[in-house]
DNA sequence: GCATCTGTCTACCATATGGTAGACAGGCTC
DNA sequence: GAGCCTGTCTACCATATGGTAGACAGATGC
């Protein structure tokens, strides 16, 4: 029953992959339980409806998402753009790792109102701090003075829409191998530089 | 049989929208049929498929999209960063009138890989464009030097998804009213500006 | 007046989907 | 070794979905 069984995170990968991919309403329980290798009745048995399954997915994604930013941020130093170097790399390496976790913060977005405020609940604390500090360290003169939840929300979007759109961004030219990833990382970071530096 | 019948052209805009918004694969025909108010089988006696009505939906979708951006191409001065802001403009003016237009070209780009391919032979002859002034402008030095297709996808990507997310931007605090986009839309281009800037 | 065409509808159908009921095999307890 | 718990399965079921067949009403042409 705890979440320790091999079956079940194999399930919750599976799932998580999918959904983040082809959006939670495209993708069928029978579609996750092939792909595990399992029966269909195996998977409601982990977990009892396919909402208990969301927000299961939801609730790992917001701990992976969370985790690696902290561990980011306390790895470096004070300078806020490095600082905000160290958490776009860190999302950059998970959305390498795992490409659909940031795809499946949108998708969970977008389903009912109860799971979009779900998923604000989870996000809060991060979202908060990063606010805070953003406030800080404009009033301080470190970084260009505007609105914190603006640039908050542009950063956010710039990062996941390059992250999670190869598809779309390949009609711009670009190649979706790692040496293009690499590349488009770096111009992310000094696009942001740019337009954060005071 | 031209595009000029009232029913299909109503059918047209609610697929539009409930694609864009919700998924191709999570929309039945039987809702778009209900929004529009008329029978599933007069919405197949139009486009005798589903993917016959995704691949009207996004032949609309790209005009209406190229109309819009060419003309505020058309009616600015020769500064590229006007320029650039006149085209953030105009696409944000779509993004307002009709939400889902963004997001549809996010959600065909995710089906098959045929689908994929005619949304970027469609938005080819756009890109193109973009992609070479964009080159041209920073080799006369009016805009920061870089790969000009890496900054054609961050600007697309900062822009869609600053205009396709108001459910995930709820949660850096966005409130979704008029006047917040509109606050998020100044951030935007200042922060376009900031970036681009040579 | 009558045939044809156009646009919409009702009646179905095969398949896929989320979910229920319950069988079964293996291990654990006592 | 009898009973129970755990994890997986097969067999169903009600509903929803994409799509087909064909009826019907009104306009058009001759």
């Amino acid at each position: 029953m705890t979440g320790k069984s091999p079956t079940r995170q194999r399930i919750l990968d599976a799932a998580t992959d999918q959904f983040g991919m082809r959006g939670v309403e495209a993708v069928s329980l029978d579609a996750i339980a092939a792909e595990v290798g399992v029966a269909k009745q195996t998977l409601l048995y982990w977990f009892p409806s396919k909402d208990d399954l969301v927000q299961a997915v939801l609730e790992a994604a917001v701990l992976e998402l969370s985790l690696g930013v902290e561990a980011a941020i306390r790895a470096t130093t004070d300078d806020p753009l490095d600082r905000i170097e160290a958490v776009v790399k860190a999302v950059f390496r998970q959305a390498v790792r795992r490409p659909a976790l940031l795809g499946l913060v949108r998708e969970l977005s977008r389903l009912s109102p109860v799971s979009s405020d779900r998923l604000q609940a989870a996000f809060e604390p991060l979202v908060g701090r990063a606010v805070g500090y953003l406030g800080r360290e404009m009033q301080a003169g470190r970084l260009r003075s505007a609105d914190p939840r603006m640039i908050a929300a542009l950063c956010y979007a710039t990062v996941t829409g390059i992250a999670t759109e190869p598809q779309a961004l390949r009609s711009v030219g670009w190649r979706a191998d790692a040496a293009d990833l690499r590349r488009l990382r770096t111009e992310l970071l000094a696009f942001l530089r740019a337009a954060l530096r005071p």
